[in-house]
DNA sequence: GTTGTTGCAAATTGTTTGCACTGGT
DNA sequence: ACCAGTGCAAACAATTTGCAACAAC
């Protein structure tokens, strides 16, 4: 999206200086990642990996999904149903995310939505909320709308509106 | 905790309502959930149920937990990293989960917490915030208190605040 | 040249499923 | 007696790991 040219040389650097290295795959998903600007599933990634550098194995991009969160360049978060989404952290700061449990869409909110909740959790129970890791989930505007109407939506064509996807059989 | 008799009494009449039957391995994963009056994972369900009835096979539970979630009876609350719990529904009625990510122990909410968070989703973004069904994550005030003594406490024995275990490797 | 990383295949772990049989009603 | 539900084993899916070959430095 941005430059991958920056990208991959300003992590290329983080990771010489951990005496490290920049290979094909992990150029691959980092660019994988930087081009979705979203949140990828651990399959999309593979995927994404798999279209532009079919010579990289699946497992090396298991092994680069945690070499590069070591590294703080890349983060996940955990959705609802045991999925975990990643992203490149620089992108837009820390963020939070809701994810509509019908269609999967993952929206991001400000970070600042949930601060005064974390105070009074803090102040009242001691607990120290960090919101970002985990996604909020409900309904999006259009399933809530669509479900209004009568359970007419159930077999509607699952919408992406961040480049997502959880075809997952349970209904909760 | 309560009278678990009454518990098994009230489900046996709502299977039966919808022609099941009320069977040893269901009794069994009943027992366990109601005596740990918490929240417990598939695992534990599974090891509880071993112990207090060696012959229900593990696939039994699994199925069990589906048919239990089906009546209504039980419900699961989605964790970081993957990790479900399952609860009775009746106990405490609806309630939040915090979930802390160092020692894993989760510890209920009052369910209002949210909802003037939720209020302003509906009305900025349309989304219809459901936060039950998944936990927020942070640190407890025990495991706060440690870190913030010079990240000391890495290695201390995990604590069980709620009967609650997950052995995950992973440091997020 | 050294050694971090990879590709591969096998091992592991967690969950689901087909089926003959058991047990609740 | 009927058939939902079970135990079991095999299928399946997702992730991890051991290791020899490779390539980044």
């Amino acid at each position: 999206m941005n430059d991958g040219t920056a990208l991959l040389d300003s992590v290329a650097a983080m990771l010489r200086a951990k005496g490290e290295r920049m290979t094909a795959p992990r150029r691959a998903v980092l660019t994988a990642l930087s081009e979705s600007a979203g949140h990828l599933s651990m399959e999309e990634v593979v995927a994404a990996v798999a279209e532009a550098a079919p010579s990289v194995h699946r497992a090396s991009v298991y092994r680069t999904l945690v070499a590069l969160s070591d590294l703080g360049v890349v983060q996940h978060v955990h959705l609802g149903h045991g999925a975990t989404a990643y992203h490149l952290t620089g992108a837009d700061g820390p963020h939070l995310h809701a994810q509509c449990r019908r269609c999967g869409a993952i929206q991001d909110l400000p970070n600042d939505l949930l601060s005064e909740v974390a105070r009074r959790m803090d102040a009242t129970h001691g607990f120290e909320l960090d919101a970002t890791h985990v996604a909020l989930s409900g309904l999006c505007a259009a399933c809530a709308a669509s479900e209004d109407d009568g359970e007419a939506a159930e077999a509607i064509t699952p919408v992406h509106r961040h480049g997502h996807s959880h075809p997952h059989p349970h209904s909760h």
